[in-house]
DNA sequence: TATGAATGAGTTTTCATTCAT
DNA sequence: AATGAATGAAAACTCATTCAT
């Protein structure tokens, strides 16, 4: 009875399918207009076939928004910059932002769906906050870097502009959902992050 | 077809009576969760009471967002800066914006759900961009002065600081979402905006 | 508090705008699609006025049936053949019908959804009864005569024929709802009834 | 996809315990008054069960009427007369018509409320015309070889008799509704029916 | 006479999920 | 691993009717 690797990759393939199929589904309908039978129809299996890879409507979210982490984090932290300035670290992590952004297209869309969401389903805001601190933390540690360096002001409270880097990029993807033609996104977003970069300058 | 004064109070009572309610059920469930009954058994109204007033589910999150939407603006717009730098205007609209914000109390909360929601609903996406255009030209035309000012540095982007603006308050909202403990809102948010601000003066 | 003259007319004014304005919105979703709200705004009248005159869904479909009939019956039997062999009667009859029926025009459209509500309306069925049986016996006298005459073959069954001539027209009229194109409504009917009339004569 | 003969004969077996339900259902209350509860309840299924089956009430009716004329069609179109002269074929017919309707009994109350439907429901109406030109060609034909036989008068419309012995059954049906105790049905219909084809005999 | 706000049972349909096969 | 029939609670919305004004 042991199992053979095809078996194994097969599996994971099912569950690759699924997700990708349920992606599309999520883009045109968001998350709470999405039926089971929508994500059913789109995987091309039966909806026991489903069911036996995701349990509830809830796992599949959880399978769609893991898979969405782990690509974009990987991507994020790919590059070692300990070595450059913390202006420049900062510079830099925002440009590769910037150019992930585009990668992942209008999957920056899905987003806010998933704020939303996240507001009233626990699994899936204890997952995003995970993702929020690591992100937080992550900038707030070189701004605190550039201060003790003398780079930046020391009245500066490297959480706060943690956070409102990363509120700058949420929040415009945000607006670009509802005014896509007044919003140059992601260059809007990068020339503000900037500013606010060049604000606690010295 | 005429109406005396007492059934016009009387209508837009109900009508007020109805919205109240539907706000408190939004902040508990977020539009998607909610359902028409828990508007109705929130209300005190019978069914047919609240399809009177308002066609449609839609019809009802349109009008507590309008409503949202009003007194909002009514706030922010009230006081005239005219006369005062471009620097000041910002600072003092930014201050005012988190004073209203702590008045306004968790209905940021809703806010990222309106957003996820305009994703799929045109006429809440259309009323959500005249909002958007709005406050962006507002903020846009501050820069502008301060530009020509010689304020601001000229390679400034008008349109991105207003959107950069704009986004550092409402991608902040989004991560009290699901980070309240991590995130000192509104004091972040404000703080973050000033720096962009700094970060574009001469 | 004797009542004047125009208070009577403008009532009956007031129920007959009401009955045009139903039997639009009858022959566009027939009877059990149409709701008392399209009857109420097609009338420009409010809900307690419609109200006012019909007390009841049913009480305006009897009103519409009512006056259906009364004009029908009012033409049919306007003319005065007593003088005529039965077989002219007959002829005359259905000639006359048909004109009725092309001056009617689509209002025969109604007459199945009225056939099909009188199966479970009592009060409707009642009305359609004493209609019918009017017909049947005032056609069915005149194949009697003939008969007696010696026009007619004495083996015919008098009412067999007198709703067989009903029936041609009731159910031409049917199938003109269903396939317009392929009956040429009423030559058909006449000539079919003719054919019948032919059949019974010595 | 792959399924056993079991399962198809199982799902055919529920679709026609559904159908069977539903036609005891229309008998006591006509469509428009029957709700997709009373189908439900009738089914002994779920509802869940019924809809998974049947789409939409409207699918439902499709189903019941579908099944209608394919029993009503058999039946007619069984038996071969080719060799008859053309007045026999139409009196065998009519008879065999009126031994079928005997045979089917009160579903011919059915046939009312279809046509009342059918003015409404595009798909119905296409069905149904489809039926009825089917009908009318069939009788047509006949009539067209009794004039090329000389048996029949030469300025006979074929289509309209076609036409006016559906109405003749069609109608005398819809009066059976209101008036079964003033109509001796099937035997008025067949008396009429054949005077009309006698009418046409030379 | 006429208005329209209000009622609440009822409508059709959807949905996440289970389970025998 | 996979199928799809079946469940039944819940969804959004409709509707004939009433009644205070």
């Amino acid at each position: 009875m042991s199992q053979n690797p095809n078996t194994i990759a097969s599996n994971e393939t099912r569950r690759s399918q699924i997700l990708d199929a349920a992606i599309n589904v999520l883009l045109k309908k968001g998350f709470s207009s999405s039926s089971m039978n929508d994500f059913i129809r789109a995987s091309g299996l039966s909806k026991g076939g489903v069911y036996h890879h995701f349990k509830s409507k809830e796992d599949l979210l959880m399978g769609v928004v893991n898979r969405y982490f782990e690509e974009y984090l990987a991507e994020v932290t790919a590059i070692d910059l300990s070595n450059e300035t913390a202006y420049l670290q900062l510079k830099y992590f925002l440009t590769g932002h910037q150019d992930l952004l585009l990668k992942m297209g209008n999957l920056s869309q899905l987003l806010m769906d998933f704020y939303a969401q996240a507001a009233y389903i626990p699994r899936l805001r204890d997952q995003f906050r995970t993702q929020y601190v690591t992100f937080q933390r992550y900038i707030a540690d070189i701004v605190k870097i550039g201060i003790d360096n003398g780079e930046f002001v020391n009245t500066t409270t490297p959480n706060a502009i943690a956070s409102g880097l990363i509120g700058v990029f949420d929040g415009i993807s945000a607006g670009v959902l509802i005014a896509p033609d007044d919003i140059d996104f992601p260059n809007f977003a990068v020339e503000a992050a900037m500013a606010m970069v060049d604000g606690i300058c010295i």
